[in-house]
Parts: structure tokens; C-alpha cells; sequence
DNA sequence: GTGAAAGCGCTAACAC
DNA sequence: GTGTTAGCGCTTTCAC
């Protein structure tokens, strides 16, 4: 006997007794397609009658227990909450949680720090039944993940063997970035990447967009990409001679700092230099100028991780391997006033 | 018998078989303190060692079935993820998961989204022990969370009865930010809040703070406070014959739009205007020019808060009330180049 | 078609 | 001091 407050919360006994059967035929009811068992019409009925009379709900924790499911979905990060998690509205928060929630799937952020084994612990701990990795998937995470067998999609991530990956088509975007300048007139445009994101497979893949752009326009000799630290590529963007008349910046955070240092280094933008970059996230629209940039299809994207993180816990017990790399083109380019007519 | 795969978990029993004792009396070992019960130190050296040999770790969900205890600590917000929970670093989540981590509790986000019932049905089913509301505790809500008797703690909400609140000192915060600009030489100081905020009890507080530093300083007929759409205050401000020299402003994520609004304006920060706000937060540094700013002890908060809602759900059984209203003072000024001397 | 019964892994009251 | 036992609420196999 438990000295557990008795609960008043309803049972499936309780349903059972009510519709006069036993807690198996509830649970099938409520469990099963119809099309996976015999029952009469009339005997489901009374059940479900029963379920809405008393307002039963599932205990989550037994149901856990019993199937082996700890219905959890961990999210994993590394530092600090990532840009793609914080906005909600039209975010992949906003893809992800209807789809999570309908499935009685729940997300819990697992933060990954250094000197902190706690994101391990959750795992072999089997808190989560998949994960979905955040930008980065460092090798330590993969070889814990593989080794415990956990399902996992990597979001905004280097595409790897290993792990189905959603990502945006960062080539598509930044050609139409870049395509977007040189409408405007722009035959000199930089691109940047600060070089501590130097790793991340985005990079490449905008670099190549830009570069096929420029390609396109017969601009190939004015293709120049730096991966520098920030405030060496703005000593060189000032001291140069021959100023770029536009500037493609690989991460919005980098963008909104580029205007500042122009600021401090009196180049108007976009008299002098246009600025444009990627993901259309706060605060872009309200910064000085607000910012040309290209929304990422975030919704989309969360909306398809969340299905397909679904789908592999389905499938683990039959051991089948989802193995897909789609890529997002739902995104569209908002333009600002970072960006304008080059001058004569 | 189940067919779900024989997971090759160590389960408690192992530890019993191989230290030959009863799973009772690891349980005791494991959950217990010492004082609780009685155990011959050989016996428990010898449980502890199985422990360690084994690698046991306890199962969550099994653990959660017994207690009748969910062991995740659900995080309720409106909306988009708010700005406090959004900086990891130093921020409240950095002192909210170690000390639940430590106690086997899990985050669990909660959006409150418009038209979904997702949130009630989480509480209803028990599928957290207790809350953190973040930022204002809507009445809909509380009734939940009392019928339900859910712990619960507010962070940075209004104070209320029904529940404990954390809070930051806005009025000592709102004085010395006040006082910076006197000290400055400002004297005609206005403060504006978005009316969409109104209704929060930190904006009376930080205007009497912001009042109190006037009225110390002789300046009583000079208070004017704003509660406005932000367009219709630029305006204002726009429009006035004698313009403030400085501006308090009560959340950051206005300043930064009232920084591109003065832009707009002509309105040169710091020279004409001086612009100070509320929390060190993104992207205050890196806007145009850098807000002055007050940090937010954050860090504190939320170590204060993990603590309440782990000693709440302890007493819970016991009917015990908590209820403090501790105010957070461990906040400091971080001067930036949009605040300097008044101009003559 | 339906139900009995054996778990899932752990906790805790109580007996010895 | 330590073990026995009865749960926690649900799922699933298998017998009827």
C-alpha cells in the first residue's frame, strides 16, 4: 500500500469498471487503430462514453513505464540558447510543438556545457527518445547518440552520414541575396564570415551561392569571401582602397555589427556600402538602417524535423534508417534599407 | 511478459543479486539519508560498491510512477519565448539548471499559445510538479494552477497573493539609473513604457524609482512619464518645443527601436538626447550608438527560483505555504555611449 | 470479441 | 538491520 496522497485522478480502472470491461479492452480502444483488433461497435462505444463521462486522461508516467517511452524530445544545444530556437512566432518552436504535442511528445532543452557530463546523463539515462540537434553535431554528441542508439535530426548542421539533417537551401538564398545587389547595380561585393563559424557547412554553401552569382553576372574576378575576425575585416573594409559597394554578411548577429562599426567609421550605409544578410530574426528590422535580408523557412523546417524525429522513433524497434537531406526553399527575401542603388 | 527489446539496463535488482541484498535496501542506500534507517556500514559499503560496478543508474520513469512525482518542472510562458529566458549566459536558464539538475528535475517548456488548451492539458495530467511563470501570471492561469495545486513560482511578474514572487529591486535599479543622468547634468528626464506593457507591476515600480531620484534632486515639476504606442511618443517627442535631454526607457527592446527612431528623426544620441534602459541584454551593445543599460542579477533570480519551486514541492504534501517576495539587488550600471553630458 | 495476468523498475510500509 | 510484499497506472500477450 502506497502513502501517496490518493490521487482523485481517474483511472483506467475506473473507465473499465464504469463501461463494465476490463482495463485491456480500454487500453486497446484507446491505443489501437480499429483495423488492429476485434471488438463490437457497441462494446468501443460505451468505452468511449465512459472516457469523456469521467474526462480520463492517460497517466503519462505509466504509460512511459510500460512502454519503455519516456515520450521526451531532447533538444540539444551547445552554450547559449540558439538564434533559431528563440523566436516563436513563425520560428521552429512554432514547427515543431503542434506536431511534438499531437504525438503526446514533450521537448526538454538540453543544454550541452562544457564541464557538465548532465546532457550525457540524460541520454544514457534514456530521458529522451530522440533529440534534435541544434546547429552543430561535435563528435563527442554523435558518438554518445550512436552508441546509445537514440534517434536524432540534426537541424541548421553540417549534413553528415550519420543523422538525417533539415536544412535550408543556403545556395538558392545566397545567390538570390547576392542576385539582389547586383540588380541594384553592385559589380564589387565582399562576402564575410566571422571565422569562428568557419566550420559550419552553411558557410560553404553560401559562399557558393554568392559565388555562382557573381559567376552569372561575368563578375568571377570580383569574388571575394573572408573568414576573419570581426574587427580585422573591419579594418580591412576601412582601409582598403577600393571600398566594395556591398557587403553579403553570412550571419545576421555579424550584420548587426558591421553597421555598427560603419557607424563608427562614418561609412553610410547603404550610401557608401549596402549591407545584406540572412534570417529575417530580431533585430534585424531595427537596427540603423533596418537590414535586407533573407527569411530562413524556420516553421517549415521545425515542422518537418518534428515529423521526422516521430517517424525514427517508430522505426527504431525495426532498426529501419531514415536517411534523408532535404532542403528548405521556402524562403524569401525581405528588403530593407541596408541596401540601395549603388552610386555613380 | 513484454516484447519490448530486453534493454540491457541495469536495473536495481541486479544491484540487489549482486550484493546479495533486497532491492528494498538499495532503495533505502540510494534515496534515503542515513539517519533514516538503519544499515550496518559493511552492508552499505557493499551495496554502494555494486552501485558503482554496475553503473546503475535509477530509471526515471519507474522512479516517477512510484513517487507520483514527474520530475520535470514545467516553465509557463506567453507567447514568445520571453527575453529572460533567452540569454543563457548569466542569464536565468544558468541558474535555474544546475541546481534542478542536481535534483533530477528537467525543464519543460510551456508556451501558452492563443486557441491551444496544450498547457492546461500539461498541468491537468500532472505532467509537471510545479511552475515557473515567467513574467505575468494571467489570471486563467492561476486558477489552473490553484485548482490543481501546483506549485508555483512567479518570476518577474506581478506580486501577488496566491503566489511567490521573484523580482528584481526595479525601484533601487530604476533611482540609480535615474541618478546616472542627473549626475550627467540632465535635468529634464522623461521615462516611456510601450502601453502594451502597462499593466505590469515593474513599470510602476521602475517609475517610482525613476521618480523618487527626481524628487531627490529638486526636480519634481520635471517628472514625465509615458505610457504610449511607441510611434505616438516619437512624436511626442518629435514635436515637443522643449525636448527632454534624456530618456529612460523601460525595456531595452524599445530603446533599440527608439534609437532607429531618433535616426529617422535627425535626432542625434547622445548629443541631443541621452537614451538609458533596462537589462543587459542583446543586442544592446551592439546597436547604434551602445545603450547604457542596467544589468539584471538574473543569474540569482533564477538560482532563487530553482530553489523555491524544489523546497515548494517538497512541502507540498506538508500544506506548507511559502511565500516571500525577496527583491534582487545585485544589479549594476553598464555605462555606454548613448547617455553622456547634457549639451548647453 | 473480451479479459486475466504478468510485467515495466522502483518505492515504502511493515514484518521479522 | 534487512527482506517481503504490495502497489504506482498502464500495456500486451495469450487464453478463452
Amino acid at each position: 500500500m502506497s502513502t501517496l496522497a490518493a490521487s482523485n485522478q481517474v483511472t483506467l480502472a475506473d473507465v473499465a469498471a464504469k463501461s463494465g470491461v476490463s482495463t485491456s479492452s480500454v487500453s486497446k480502444v484507446l491505443n489501437l487503430q480499429p483495423e488492429q483488433y476485434r471488438m463490437s461497435d457497441q462494446t468501443r462505444q460505451r468505452i468511449l462514453d465512459a472516457v469523456a463521462a469521467l474526462g480520463y486522461r492517460p497517466n503519462f508516467q505509466a504509460r512511459s513505464l510500460a512502454k519503455g517511452r519516456s515520450h521526451n524530445i531532447g533538444i540539444l544545444f551547445e552554450g547559449s540558447l540558439p538564434t533559431i530556437l528563440r523566436d516563436n512566432d513563425s520560428g521552429m518552436l512554432s514547427g515543431l510543438e503542434p506536431i511534438l504535442s499531437d504525438a503526446a511528445y514533450q521537448m526538454v532543452f538540453i543544454p550541452i556545457r562544457q564541464g557538465s557530463d548532465e546532457w550525457k546523463q540524460m541520454l544514457s539515462d534514456r530521458r529522451v527518445d530522440a533529440c534534435l540537434v541544434v546547429n552543430k553535431l561535435e563528435d563527442r554528441v554523435r558518438q554518445v547518440l550512436e552508441q546509445l542508439r537514440i534517434p536524432a535530426v540534426l537541424v541548421n548542421g553540417l549534413a553528415n552520414e550519420s543523422i538525417p539533417t533539415c536544412n535550408v537551401d543556403n545556395v538558392g538564398m545566397a545567390k538570390a541575396l547576392t542576385k539582389h545587389l547586383l540588380e541594384l547595380g553592385h559589380q564589387h561585393i565582399w562576402m564575410y564570415t566571422n571565422i569562428h563559424v568557419h566550420k559550419h557547412h552553411s558557410v560553404a554553401e553560401r559562399e557558393s551561392g554568392y559565388q555562382q552569382a557573381m559567376i552569372e553576372a561575368g563578375l568571377s574576378e570580383q569574388i571575394n569571401s573572408f573568414h576573419m575576425e570581426f574587427d580585422a575585416f573591419v579594418q580591412k573594409l576601412v582601409q582598403i582602397q577600393q571600398r566594395p559597394s556591398a557587403v553579403v554578411v553570412y550571419q545576421h548577429l555579424e550584420a548587426v555589427r558591421l553597421l555598427q562599426a560603419c557607424w563608427r567609421h562614418d561609412i553610410k550605409v547603404p550610401d557608401q556600402l549596402s549591407v545584406a544578410t540572412f534570417n529575417n530574426a530580431y533585430p534585424v528590422a531595427h537596427v540603423i538602417p533596418p537590414l535586407t535580408t533573407m527569411a530562413l523557412p524556420m516553421l517549415q523546417i521545425g515542422e518537418h524535423a518534428a515529423r521526422l524525429l516521430l517517424e525514427m522513433i517508430e522505426d527504431s524497434s525495426n532498426n529501419k534508417v531514415v536517411r534523408t537531406v532535404p532542403r528548405f526553399s521556402g524562403w524569401h527575401l525581405v528588403v530593407r534599407e541596408s541596401t540601395a542603388h549603388v552610386m555613380a
